[in-house]
DNA sequence: TTGATTCATAGATGGTATCTATGGTGAAAA
DNA sequence: TTTTCACCATAGATACCATCTATGAATCAA
């Protein structure tokens, strides 16, 4: 029916050689493999493509036109084959993450410049945005993977989720509420005061009012915000009894700006994971990316 | 080894058609082989191409990067598949044709008339020249087809001679020389005569010179011209017996303004012939051409 | 639930792509 | 001249793999 492309291959080594011979060695085939072939493509087509003599073969008229476009494809395919190999090879590539504020903060960085210095020919593109937006990016193919901090109970067939490192949140305070330091603090106690926390839609947001709900109360923050280093100065600032990631206040509990309360109830524990979508294979480039998280 | 050429075309329509059904419709396949295919081709190339789902297949990154190229791959092939169709069909080519100026006003004119009118795609490249130079390009390739006057006892291995027409040459003179009008004029008696011929290398007078050689007579030219066109109007102007082809004198012979010698031995017998070059295949046209020359 | 899509897998088979061996041919070297 | 060499074509055998049918699995719509 249709020619086998594998033929215009043969035809494109045999054009270029000028010798059937030798375009044989270089298909790692034998002459009379690539003889045969070529004499079924001219008879397919219906003309003589080479003129044979014992200095090797020449193309006919009929042989240049098509040795014209064959030639072009040949070199489209096989620029193909190198970029492929170069984007397996990891020279050259994209990866797009998807991360929130807090793991890009205070896990992601490192990895980022790290992965920056081995593989500098790979394009990293980085998603900043709230957890619900990144897993619906994910799940639509706009990102290769997600770093996000999540707790490990929840499931999704879509995704595949692997645990990177722990992490934790902790209500802090300023010493004006220097009553509550090391005291056993119950969650009906936090409701008498004010309350600094993320805005809704946000998934530490979501963390606590779960946590406040499985307690029987209802998380009614006096300040909200939209990003998680903005907890720690609002509390140093007295505005209240805020809940942050433990790395975002380490410094001022060490220097002692703000002290941890010690809740009756502890807050659950929160991992830092990998994320993506087992509906679309992972690149080369995204694998080795995520390796390195994982070591 | 290398990934056969083959298995990119089965990839240009699966990321075609969106569809490894579809696909293998096209391709007058099943959809296992397809899909057995694309695997393989995933497998040497080490990365995804596309997304299997319900609704069919979708490019990956990769599956899209060799698309890019592929595509243009296999177009550029098809276009030499039509290309390739369209000489065969007549739709499209080049015949260059040798051809001698005797031979183009009282041979070949008409046959190129109607050719051009049956095949108005196919070009016509008409080199004039006189026969030596004609064979030496026709040996050459730069000529496809000679058209020429020709002795038949010529043997060449190299070239395929076919007869179209008889072809005679002719002894004039004007009624300056009416002496010689309806005499047998011998070979000898001429020589006492201005004389008009074509110049060296030219089939014409090569052809005039042999004639007096064999005849021991050495033929020595007053007159050397290098069109047999002009021969004619020199003899009506009483310049001397001039040789020429009969039918560049036929009109002059009826208007009785010039007369034909009648010599006791007769010129031999030239024949028109085209002439190919058996080293190089005809193309479809060139051969279609002969054919019409032929009957 | 059923039926209609989709793609993947398994196993059988026949065609053909490939090989080796050989022949023919023309040019260059002996 | 004769020999040698490099090239391409042909013939015949064989093994591989491309392709097929049959089936499974998954998803979606009616």
């Amino acid at each position: 029916m249709s020619i086998s492309f594998e033929s215009y291959k043969v035809f494109y080594y045999v054009a270029k050689y000028k010798n059937i011979t030798a375009a044989a060695k270089a298909l790692f085939l034998t002459q009379p493999t690539v003889s045969h072939c070529i004499l079924g493509l001219e008879n397919e087509l219906g003309c003589t493509l080479f003129l044979r003599s014992q200095k090797g073969v020449t193309l006919t008229h009929e042989g240049l036109l098509l040795y014209e476009h064959v030639s072009i494809a040949c070199e489209h395919i096989f620029m193909a084959e190198d970029k492929i190999k170069a984007t397996n090879s990891l020279s050259e590539g994209l990866i797009r993450i998807g991360a929130s504020e807090t793991t890009l903060h205070h896990f992601l960085l490192p990895y980022l410049k790290d992965f920056r210095l081995m593989h500098s020919k790979i394009k990293l593109q980085i998603a900043n945005d709230n957890t619900p937006s990144t897993i619906a990016a994910l799940k639509s193919g706009l990102i290769d993977v997600a770093i996000l901090v999540m707790t490990l109970d929840e499931k999704d067939p879509d995704l595949t989720i692997t645990k990177l490192a722990s992490f934790h949140y902790v209500a802090i305070a300023s010493h004006e509420f220097s009553q509550l330091k090391d005291k056993l603090v119950s969650i009906k106690d936090l409701l008498g005061y004010p309350l600094i926390c993320m805005e809704p839609n946000t998934f530490t947001r979501q963390f606590l009012d779960k946590y406040f709900l499985s307690n029987n109360h209802e998380l009614k923050p006096d300040i909200e915000l939209a990003t998680a280093d903005l907890i720690t100065p609002m509390v140093k600032n007295d505005l209240g009894i805020g809940f942050a990631p433990y790395e975002f206040a380490a410094e001022s509990l060490n220097n002692d700006s703000v002290f941890k309360l010690t809740l009756s109830k502890e807050l659950p524990q929160c991992e830092i994971c990998a994320i993506s979508n087992n509906k679309r294979p992972l690149s080369i480039v995204s694998q080795t990316f995520l390796q390195m998280l994982i070591q």
